[in-house]
DNA sequence: AATTTAGTTGAACGTTCGTTGAAATTCAAC
DNA sequence: GTTGAATTTCAACGAACGTTCAACTAAATT
């Protein structure tokens, strides 16, 4: 049940990819893979890995299917490449964002939980709603593979751990008596609810009557903040009220 | 890129299924279609729809490919039948511990909004850690469907909407100033929450460094529960805040 | 201008895809 | 035990799958 396409495979394929430094520079070359990336995000994004075939993309492209090997290795590739083109400039301003709320907060009082969340999502759903129609497909991409037991694991830790564990030690400051586990279980739900998001299935306009709309990211985004900081100081909350620690001796910082 | 298999359909397929209310009951027929379901069920949370084939799926289940299209009609049938299967359970349960949290409330004060929740996630989460193996793979199915364009706002409707229309009304009273919206935006972010841990990706176990367990859902269910409660609440005391609306005459209903 | 290199093309590979048709088997009713 | 329907088997269909190869064009280097 395993493997699908052809198993003649010997080597990798990835020895003939064009070496990183060299090229890529010629601007045809770029375009090629520009052209490439747009397609299979655009199409990973409506039916999933699996759902798409390399042809399917290349046909979108408008460029011969030997070009997705020939830049990419093979189609594991190319989903990885969707990913890392825009994890770089997303976490880049995550946690630039992080690092302002921090340092406006700094010496003074810890941060306030609402500027951490918005920090860490802004960048994203600013892009999906306002960035170019390519970013929607890339946040869709991401709510699918997020869930994905196969994917979710080890793609988004390994394009988006790094800023989410600033994230989560900016979230510490911000409640410092939290203990560890419910400090990342609140991480956890945030994260599902805000891919979710993402995904734009339409189910909740079905539900509402028309009253909410997928595609309202704003809507979203000025709930989601609020709803998430109170979730995150009910955790905190619930657990140095139930013990009753002393409450002095404990608090500290 | 559309049509994958064959393109030479040309009724549905349907029309060889076996008639619902005479077939079936012979044990034989009865037991070669719960071996499809479970196979379709375990292999389709973990590659998705197009990530399996109904040859992976009838080898696992040791039976002959051309049953699958002779009980289920075609494979989107099988995708179906696997989520009816264990929804007719799911939803009696739920619907039965909302009707039980509203009753015993009755004529007093309204619900406690996390006794609502809990009789919404108890029965999910309580089968996917303590019911056969099958309702595991059945929740990750589900955690998968709910966040892909293509499936979610068709099949999550069909089969849950009622029961979740049911949950929002219990919601509704249990915060009778709240808006509509921010319901059910609300109960957005709480079913992507609750979704992401069905899958189970093992992310939040390396990013915790261990501490938490994907699998622990007994530990994700403690905390799920007053996390969306002060969700809830905080979306709705916001509204009622801001806008100062009179209270007596927008509260509606 | 000649030569190397990067990029592109079109065709083909062996495999797997979803589905079907006809024949064979099993079962229930008589 | 025969009949008729329900179920299972086996083989096959054409299409689509991921990937590769050798030939070809365009660009860069000498």
């Amino acid at each position: 049940m395993q493997k699908k396409g052809t198993a003649g495979r010997t080597g990798a394929g990835r020895d003939r990819l064009p070496r990183a430094g060299t090229a890529g520079t010629g601007s045809r070359s770029q375009a090629t893979r520009e052209r490439i990336l747009d397609a299979a995000e655009r199409l990973f994004a409506q039916r999933g890995f699996y759902g798409i075939s390399v042809r399917d993309i290349t046909g979108a492209a408008e460029v011969d299917v030997a070009l997705a090997s020939y830049h990419f290795g093979n189609k594991q590739g190319l989903l990885e490449a969707v990913f890392m083109r825009r994890a770089e400039d997303l976490n880049a301003e995550r946690s630039a964002r992080l690092d302002a709320v921090l340092a406006a907060a700094k010496g003074r009082r810890p941060p306030k939980i609402e500027d951490v969340i918005d920090a860490f999502t802004h960048p994203l759903l600013d892009r999906s709603s306002r960035g170019s129609p390519g970013w929607k497909s890339y946040f869709a991409l991401i709510a699918e593979v997020n869930n994905s037991p196969e994917f979710g694991g080890v793609l988004m830790s390994r394009f988006f751990d790094p800023v989410v564990e600033k994230f989560i030690d900016a979230i510490r400051r911000a409640l410092p008596d939290c203990e560890e586990r419910d400090l990342y279980w609140a991480y956890h739900f945030l994260s599902g609810a805000l891919t979710l998001t993402f995904a734009e299935t339409g189910r909740i306009d079905k539900l509402s009557g028309g009253a909410c709309r997928s595609s309202d990211l704003d809507s979203v985004h000025e709930r989601l903040v609020p709803y998430c900081a109170a979730g995150f100081r009910a955790l905190c909350a619930a657990k140095r009220a139930t013990p009753r620690p002393s409450r002095t001796a404990k608090s500290r910082k």
